[in-house]
DNA sequence: AAAATAAAATACCAATCGGTATATTATTTT
DNA sequence: AAAATAATATACCGATTGGTATTTTATTTT
């Protein structure tokens, strides 16, 4: 990895938790200078504009997750056992280091979706990745015996991700996080029911 | 009403939808001078600064919004009639002209959690208000004996309003109408499954 | 180690940001 | 209608925005 390479690397990594928690047009320049320490030369000579840094810091907080959340999923058998990783880990997000900011996916598609068709095209195929994980996962799980045949996988998969980012978003703003407690309880039971 | 209090209520009107679309961080005085046909001298002998316009505009936007849920459960007797409400006026959103840029709380929540604390605060309280509405309806139907009395209202509110979140927020970035569908026919189900 | 190259810092740019003091125009009140 | 007042427009402010050309400093390659 060349000196250009790892610095590229390390602005992502000092500007990403910005991004997510400030938002596109919320982080400025020097913002990403302060939290890199580098000077907006040094950026500028490694990314084109602000716009190829916030696209690859949504790619590394979104590769984040999916990593911590294919981790969690691997060390994992059963597939009930598989699907129920969602509802543990956003039942915690708050205490999550990467997730403290909220769901980049739900930041960064309610700021961009009508603003800035890069950041919502990648937003939207990350939530189109997210779907088909969790279809598949179920569809597994039914060829292994392990989940019910007749579970409807699409409509299980847009709830699951429909009431994660709604609570993670009202568990955000309003601090509490009884909802988070309460929906992710539901998701639980809902996902335990399918099992054969 | 004075010209001055006329004024005002044009200017909210007038920049609200651009709030609620680019966000506060993404609208810029020079916006809402074009949006209103007024000049920035204007704007501001009417308000105190940006803030301002910006936590009326919220207002404005949230108030819209409750006013047409508010019609619509009015003109609706049985207490899960009323509850079919939000799914239904959620599954057609992307056609309701003041829930085009999406929802207003979903979109302030997600911009301020991290950013703007007066705008945080308005989001969170809303969220506040609606699930006390929701539990309100629910408890009443009990009463009324049009609801099972064992039914958990915070539970099924919970659910009601993170799922409306989550696939709004999923339908706005993606353009895809599906996960409304989807969600939405299961929120009818599971509000119908509360009738006595 | 010297030369060549790559990367980072400096110093600057025009444009736009939110905001304001003052002048001008409408609207009320007398 | 005149005078007083309220509302809007004009013209400007310093600060900050994203971005760049150039110089200085590191890092490779020879």
């Amino acid at each position: 990895m060349s000196k250009a390479e790892r610095t590229k690397q390390f602005i992502i990594q000092k500007t990403a938790p910005l991004f997510n928690a400030k938002g596109y047009m919320g982080t400025s320049m020097n913002d990403m200078t302060e939290a890199t320490g580098l000077t907006k030369g040094s950026i500028y000579g490694n990314f084109e504009n602000k716009d190829e840094v916030a696209l690859a810091a949504f790619e590394y907080n979104y590769n984040t997750i999916v990593n911590y959340l294919r981790q969690q999923i691997e060390v994992r058998t059963h597939s009930v056992d598989r699907l129920l990783v969602y509802p543990e880990t956003y039942r915690k997000f708050l205490e999550l280091p990467f997730l403290k900011a909220g769901c980049p996916i739900l930041n960064t598609a309610t700021e961009a979706d009508d603003t800035h068709p890069q950041l919502r095209a990648k937003a939207s195929a990350a939530l189109q990745f997210w779907k088909k994980a969790v279809e598949k996962l179920i569809h597994t799980g039914i060829e292994k015996g392990e989940i019910k045949p007749e579970t409807d996988a699409t409509q299980l998969t847009y709830i699951l991700m429909s009431i994660i980012e709604g609570a993670v978003m009202q568990a955000k703003v309003t601090g509490n996080p009884e909802v988070l407690k309460i929906t992710m309880d539901f998701l639980e039971k809902k996902i335990q029911e399918i099992r054969t």
